[in-house]
DNA sequence: CGCAGATATAACGAACTTCGGATTATTCAA
DNA sequence: TTGAATAATCCGAAGTTCGTTATATCTGCG
């Protein structure tokens, strides 16, 4: 296996530096009084699983229990999600985004989408499917 | 000029989640205890502008004057940088790595490098070169 | 020269975030 | 039944960002 040239590795972190860094300067005129990135992780996250609890959360994140029952506190205040007493369990609640809290995922989506979208549009037509492919394969590639 | 598709959309957009998504938990197991993000990037730039300011960093990471202090703060308390009075304006310090600052910079490129590699070598050797100039194209692109 | 205003940085305090430890309520297992 | 495990939350400590203010210094203009 032919490894990659020092060349290689540096342009890729040059590009990859150079991205990262328009694209955080970019986003800082959003419009809402913007959720910190926890937030929006946790509300995503609600958004693709209803009725899971701050533990999933906590799992599926890394974090610790008491900083998600922090974070859904907060969405809670701003009337984004719900909690609800489940039967099976009264232990555990059950985390439902209400009208609100979907809403703002949803634009969440859209706005990766039309970061994704941006990134597609200054590739050549013909270059896309393997642009994908490749970011695919590097994502996905068990290791 | 053709759209990307929908589909080509969210096959970049749920690739690059699960990315994000993997570096992020493979960090966790880091060695010495953690600069945070701001940190890094203040220590980063240090070793890239020596001698450079406060102010200058705070207008390239687009963030408020003190927040720099207080990280330039952290990073001279662990010894990491070292502040110098300069001859043309002694309102202004000149902010320079110490010798363990240099390594942990260095420490740090070389995590980013390994990551690159790992993107690289999970693509067939023929195919580097043409991601790497997709990346770039879409890094640069002036729009 | 002397002084008003701009500039570079630091000090301080308010608001917010994460997280460990303790607490409450409930379920499960012996 | 009782003790351990589990789900979630409360509380307080430590750390972070940033606006305001303070201090020192420079610059330009009369």
């Amino acid at each position: 296996m032919t490894k990659p040239t020092d060349d290689q590795i540096a342009a890729l972190g040059a590009a990859l530096q150079a991205f990262v860094r328009r694209y955080k300067l970019a986003d800082a005129g959003s419009s809402e009084k913007p959720l910190n990135e926890l937030d929006v992780q946790t509300l995503l996250y609600i958004a693709q699983h209803p009725d899971c609890g701050p533990t999933d959360i906590a799992r599926y994140l890394g974090l610790a229990a008491t900083t998600i029952s922090s974070a859904t506190d907060r969405l809670a205040k701003r009337g984004l999600l719900e909690r609800h007493r489940i039967e099976g369990d009264r232990r555990a609640v059950a985390l439902r985004l209400t009208k609100n809290g979907a809403a703002r995922a949803a634009s969440q989506v859209s706005a990766y989408n039309a970061l994704n979208l941006t990134m597609l549009e200054r590739l050549a037509p013909t270059e896309r499917d393997t642009f994908i492919r490749m970011v695919t394969k590097i994502a996905y590639h068990e290791g």
